[in-house]
DNA sequence: ACTATTTTGTACTGATCAGTACAAAACGTG
DNA sequence: CACGTTTTGTACTGATCAGTACAAAATAGT
């Protein structure tokens, strides 16, 4: 009962990550926002509640996006370095090929929220903390199943994997260059063992 | 002749740099900077120009202190990869100790303002080849020197270097955690050869 | 067709923003 | 002490911001 809504709430929260991911929190006006979801300020309040919660919102969508890309890539029948290369070849690749300059919406926010916005800042914590749980779960199940592609101590592993992602992205947001990143991934893979 | 000056222009460009650093570029108002740097609008715009103008002043002023300092350690007469490992550690020591969150004032400008401000887009970019020009030009030297402590591609760990140095910025600007930034130091300085 | 209910479009609100106008203040010089 | 010159404090401007108010529109049930 009552008039049908008009729009995909799940869509909209997708084209609002991304204008969040190209433009950061603070430039993306609501009018900007409202004219990317297609939808009215009236929805858009009824919906999302505030800019704020759609940031969080949007966060959420990206982070559960980013833990299966990298799952993914993880649990593939193949030596864990090779995972990891392609982990990480990957993000070198939207880099360069995808939408200019976006980087990470977790490093992004990272840079411009924290210390300010405190549940922003929680949800990327957190988001790195998958990402790195990502990381320790599969070489950690790799070199149970006798894999030999890596060594050393794979929680320390985790964690510079997280932040390699981070520079990866982050060096490539103001340096698109492809000869840059693959430098500092074959430097990266060196450290597997 | 006239009216004389009544403050320290490189001490409010050093106050703005840090107003700037801690809090982004949209996030800190001329308000903030005036009563950060201690000086009036008319002051402010008689002696800086703009708001954008005083950001890339005080980016340049940060690039020479950055560059200053990854150069300081590594001149040093010691193997290069010790004065690597002063550098990395000692951004995480300004990680946990230091004023908090702030990461890296270029690194934050990387993530709030490319690709929309090509001016600061510029900056940041040569400051991280300032950065890479540092560490190239230390490991090259050492490697010359006969130093043992390192092998391999020079341009390539210099690149990974600086990749490295962003990412424990960005990883300890959400998670201020000295064992995590450990982890990633320990593991970096692996790939050194 | 009329009513109750929900969504939508649009005009509005008060706050805040970067930047400007302008007069008062503080100097050196005569 | 008066004048020219430069700096300073403050009030102002128009634009833009996030969020709200409210009536019109679109449905289901009667």
């Amino acid at each position: 009962m009552g008039r049908p809504i008009q729009f995909d709430k799940a869509q909209a929260l997708e084209r609002a990550m991304e204008a969040f991911w190209a433009r950061g929190f603070e430039a993306t006006s609501l009018d900007d926002l409202c004219a990317a979801m297609g939808i009215g300020r009236s929805s858009f309040y009824r919906t999302f509640g505030s800019k704020h919660e759609l940031l969080i919102a949007a966060l959420d969508r990206y982070d559960e996006r980013a833990f299966n890309r990298i799952m993914r890539e993880l649990i593939k029948p193949r030596p864990v370095r090779q995972s990891v290369a392609a982990i990480l070849n990957g993000f070198v690749d939207d880099v360069v090929a995808g939408p200019g300059q976006r980087g990470c919406l977790m490093g992004n926010c990272a840079a411009e929220l924290a210390p300010r916005d405190p549940v922003a800042s929680a949800r990327v914590k957190q988001s790195f903390a998958h990402v790195e749980r990502a990381f320790r779960e599969g070489l950690s199940r790799a070199l149970a199943a006798g894999d030999t592609s890596v060594a050393g101590d794979v929680d320390a592993l985790a964690r510079f994997l997280t932040s390699t992602v981070q520079g990866i992205r982050l060096i490539g947001k103001a340096n698109p260059d492809r000869d840059t990143l693959d430098d500092i991934v074959r430097v990266a893979l060196r450290c597997l063992g």
